[in-house]
DNA sequence: GATGTGAATTAT
DNA sequence: TAATTCACATCC
């Protein structure tokens, strides 16, 4: 082929480039690549590049080419020199994020812009820069809303926070408030500030689910303030391809002010960024499960410290590593200890099952003191909600005669049992059949249910209580756009007397008929192999319980109903008084002396394969890599769930009481693991997980 | 990971 | 003899 078809150019051309493009960590390639380029181009320039036969879009790095070795280098495709270069913030922020997650920078920047954009020409580029500077604005100017009034607490979280604003302090904020203690109305004047001051607003939320309702909020604050148009976006994985570039790129021009969205938001281009705020900072949906696994509250402490700006973390139930923080001095602490209008936080009952009768055998989650506290409230008109944090029907069929149980062929799991479209199917590979009418082992016709899931307590709750009305809101019953929507209205317009839900409904609603919350049964959390599991039933516990009664209005109080059968545990002593910094320093002092984070740090190499061998084949060879003696290698293990579409999973930890000696052993160790992969003739698919949510 | 190469294996 | 599969090399 002639050097010209490959892209080689016998010009003499000016320029050497070092471009950012998505090569696979795999691949060997580091991601940085050089090109031939007529003209000088910004570090942050977008361009799209010749790799092998494909053309990608590439990013202008900061930093010097490597000397060519002789070899011919190609040249730069096109250039979108109509957009401005990403700023030097972004790539620091990009370089930060691939060498502590271990990606390439060109994985990663690909990975976190919108995806369109990769598909674009410079020329349709152009052509939506255009469409957005002719966007209209509104045709009336909206009226200036009326701010409520600030409790004492929140004017002091806003004056402290507000101070930080353009200082050289950069301190983050852990903003801890319970529910109902008005933290979205910190929020809000602390970003009326940062605006102000000219800067724009990053706002962070776990799910897009939350989005369109913080959105409406900000918007009818702001809207005033703010009239023109695309001065609030929002940045998440549900906009359509076409938003999402759109909003993008009104962030990355400055044309958006206040920018709303889920993790990935994190990575926005916001060149004039002035204050960052991360809701419900202790929500694991902050940390990306796949690909590169990066936490956003983490990169947006880092964000925030890189540019001098305050980071506004806020919970009602703080991580631990945050709280830590707040602990060491590292974060100041901003507490929001009362409820807005003075509501009262929920009555904590802890239902202790050992009392009920043992003669009933069969343990039901619906106890008879629980209907009757429904009954009661169902009354006197008040909303419930039941809290069961497993879907489907029963998580296992059961055989009595040959002890088959409904496992998955495919998985190490029990398929689960739905009623409704009677189906057994498989919560981790979605293998489905239609349910046996009796027991494909032996034929047997009495094969019964194990355990419940949503909706049976649906079921059982309407067969109780005929009069109520019963809705369930779970992943199943809101698969369709929308219908979380219209079922969240039916709650809200008072048309639900009974919700049944998982935790999609305990994040953020705003339900204000509901004066009683009943876990129905969440020990099993208690005794968790992972050691964040107690953190997470408590951060659960307490966001259900808020829930209840943020209406401070009438009588009765509002209560939470826990059934356990270890009503002493300690983490349900510290709920049943919404103590939750006795828990915390609970929880820390275990960790302490357990050297488990944050007191450790930690980092996972994950390995599957066909067989379970294979994979603890490779992470043997990957563990005795390991020189650092400051760094801990425990055995390979099997993931919880071992087996997933026919694929074993194994895991290993890795563990050093400095973060930096851990990134210092992961900059080595990577690299030989991707030699080691091609040694292991094997077919093992691996990746390192650092600072990982579940072990 | 995407793409391309050559060789080995299988189908017709 | 064509078609398909697969091991493996390269990508700036």
């Amino acid at each position: 082929m002639k050097r010209a078809e490959l892209g080689l150019t016998d010009l003499p051309y000016r320029e050497v480039v070092r471009v950012a493009v998505d090569t696979p960590q795999h691949s060997g390639l580091e991601g940085l690549l050089d090109y031939a380029s007529e003209q000088a181009l910004a570090p942050g320039s977008l361009v799209r590049v010749p790799l092998g036969k494909r053309e990608l879009l590439g990013i202008v790095w900061p930093g010097t080419a490597e000397p060519t070795d002789g070899r011919a280098l190609r040249s730069v495709a096109a250039v979108f020199d109509t957009l401005p270069p990403l700023g030097a913030h972004w790539c620091r922020l990009l370089d930060f994020a691939a060498g502590y997650y271990q990606r390439s920078v060109g994985e990663l920047a690909s990975a976190v812009l919108p995806p369109q954009l990769r598909e674009l020409s410079p020329a349709q580029l152009a052509a939506k820069l255009r469409k957005l500077a002719r966007k209209p604005a509104p045709a009336e100017r909206p009226v200036d809303p009326v701010r409520p009034a600030l409790a004492a607490e929140q004017a002091e979280a806003v004056d402290r926070i507000r101070a930080r604003l353009g200082g050289d302090d950069v301190k983050p904020l852990l903003l801890f408030g319970v529910t109902g203690s008005g933290k979205t109305e910190v929020y809000l004047r602390a970003a009326e500030a940062a605006l102000a001051a000219g800067g724009q607003v990053l706002v962070l939320v776990p799910e897009i689910n939350l989005t369109p309702q913080l959105e409406a909020r900000f918007t009818e604050r702001f809207a005033a303030l703010l009239p023109q148009p695309l001065a609030i976006v929002s940045l998440h994985s549900a906009l359509t391809p076409a938003q999402r570039v759109q909003n993008w790129l009104a962030a990355h021009l400055g044309t958006a002010r206040l920018v709303l969205g889920t993790r990935l938001a994190v990575f926005a281009s916001l060149p004039e960024l002035g204050l960052i705020v991360v809701d419900e900072e202790h929500d694991p949906s902050y940390k990306q499960q796949d690909g590169a696994r990066y936490s956003a509250r983490d990169l947006a402490v880092w964000r925030g410290h890189d540019l001098k700006i305050p980071v506004v973390l806020g919970s009602a139930t703080p991580s631990l590593e945050s709280w830590q923080h707040a602990e060491s001095g590292r974060y100041e602490r901003l507490t929001l200890a009362s409820r807005i209008g003075g509501g009262a936080l929920p009555r904590v009952k802890l239902f202790d099952m050992k009392s009920l009768p043992s003669s009933a055998g069969v343990t039901t989650a619906l106890t008879a003191p629980l209907l009757a506290a429904l009954k009661e409230r169902l009354a006197r008109g008040e909303q419930s909600l039941v809290f069961l944090n497993r879907r489907g029907y029963a998580p296992v069929l059961h055989c009595g005669e040959c002890q088959w149980k409904s496992d998955c062929p495919h998985c190490s799991a029990w398929r689960v049992f739905h009623k409704r479209d009677r189906t057994l199917r498989c919560h981790h590979c979605g293998f489905t059949e239609r349910v046996p009418r009796a027991c494909p082992n032996c034929g047997n016709v009495d094969i019964a249910p194990i355990g419940r899931g949503t909706e049976r307590l649906e079921e059982q709750l309407g067969e109780a209580l005929p009069g109520a009305r019963v809705l369930r809101i779970d992943a199943d019953s809101t698969r369709r756009k929308g219908e979380l929507e219209t079922q969240l209205k039916a709650v809200h317009d008072g048309d639900v007397d009974i919700l049944v839900g998982t935790q999609m409904i305990t994040k953020g609603h705003d339900f204000r008929r509901i004066r009683f919350v009943a876990a129905v049964n969440p020990d099993g959390a208690l005794f968790s192999s992972d050691f964040r599991a107690p953190e997470r039933l408590f951060a659960l516990l307490m966001q259900a319980g808020g829930r209840a009664g943020r209406e401070a209005s009438g009588e009765g109080a509002s209560e939470m109903w826990v059934q356990t059968w270890h009503r002493d545990h300690a983490l349900y002593q510290a709920l049943a008084r919404h103590d939750y910094v006795r828990f915390a320093s609970d929880q820390l002092a275990e960790r302490r002396s357990a050297s488990l984070p944050p007191f450790s740090h930690l980092a996972l190499l994950r390995a599957e394969a066909r067989t379970a061998d294979a994979a603890k084949a490779f992470l043997d060879a990957a563990a005795a890599l390991v020189r650092h003696e400051h760094v801990l290698v425990y055995p390979p293990v099997p993931h919880a769930v071992a087996r997933v579409a026919d694929v074993e999973r194994m895991q290993m930890l890795v563990e050093a009481g400095q973060r930096a000696r851990l990134q210092a052993m992961l900059r080595e160790w990577v690299p030989q693991l991707i030699a080691l992969k091609r040694e292991h003739r094997a077919i093992v698919r691996w990746a390192v997980d650092v600072d990982p949510l579940a072990i």
